[in-house]
DNA sequence: TATTGTTATACTCTATAACTATA
DNA sequence: TATAGTTATAGAGTATAACAATA
């Protein structure tokens, strides 16, 4: 339905804005492509509280009992100064737990809590409709196209 | 060459960290992707001081003078209050420049200057190096195809 | 001497609220 | 009343330097 009251134009130009060549550089394409997706994370994690960055840290924990903070934190991509702040974080919601490590006692050995285990099975729902959404745009075998790609664009793969 | 005389290991558990189900998540593959292309992008461009957001906004400029601020900063993703400093440190590098809008005294019209549009000319051979180098890793088709993929995550494909 | 975890610090990016001058 | 630009502010994320305890 077209409204034929519609008042004119309020500005000089009001056509739409042309990005230009933008969308055909990767590195732009990559981050509208990147925020689209997290803006969906944080939609869909609110309400347990959990970024990406926390979720990614529970995820390895679980995946890699015991190992040191720094391992941990290179595995992420996350300069060991910054990672403190981000466990302790997890830390004091009961999720995750430092001990001692056995075999160097300047270091801490990383583990999930039983709460945190039990955060990350609750997770796995929502993550789930989380990444169904995507797979619904693009389809099953093109989203796998596109983490074949991003892999090659990272390097390992 | 292997070095024989390598000592055993120092810690109790030095194998690889096990990232487990994160690179299948599209969410982290973005990340990951998209930070190991601004790191190239960091690096190519130092020299000129410029940054991949301030790129956007002087390439958004060449293709529509005389718009507004926040039509340029809507048609970047960037809410109108952060676009203030972030062309400021455009203008009062001489790059950009703002001037009254002609039907509306609360508006400004943004405009590259000469020297803007001659700094863009002039990144235009690293930048073409700078995508050069991650369609090397891809070949053209699949950096082609990969380019379609990401613009149907953002949702405008 | 080097490494682990830590603190301090700074800079960027992002988000919201509120102000001003216009409309 | 609403909008364009602006200011202030706060939260993440990220980077470097330096320190204590330990290797």
């Amino acid at each position: 339905m077209s409204d034929v009251s519609a008042p004119p134009c309020t500005t000089l130009d009001d056509r739409a804005i042309d990005i230009g060549p933008l969308p055909q550089l990767v590195g732009y394409a990559l981050r509208r492509a990147q925020l689209a997706v997290f803006q969906d994370f944080y939609a869909t994690f609110a309400e347990f509280d959990i970024r990406p960055t926390q979720f990614s840290v529970l995820t390895v924990l679980r995946h890699n009992p015991g190992r040191r903070q720094s391992q941990i934190a290179d595995a992420l991509g996350i300069k060991r100064a910054n990672f403190v702040a981000l466990f302790d974080g997890l830390r004091t919601r009961g999720l995750a737990e430092r001990r001692p490590a056995p075999d160097d006692r300047r270091a801490h050995a990383l583990y999930l809590t039983e709460a945190g285990a039990a955060l990350l099975d609750e997770l796995a729902v929502p993550l789930a409709r989380h990444e169904g959404r995507f797979i619904a745009r693009l389809g099953a075998a093109d989203m796998q196209r596109l983490l074949t790609l991003l892999h090659r664009i990272t390097g390992d793969g």
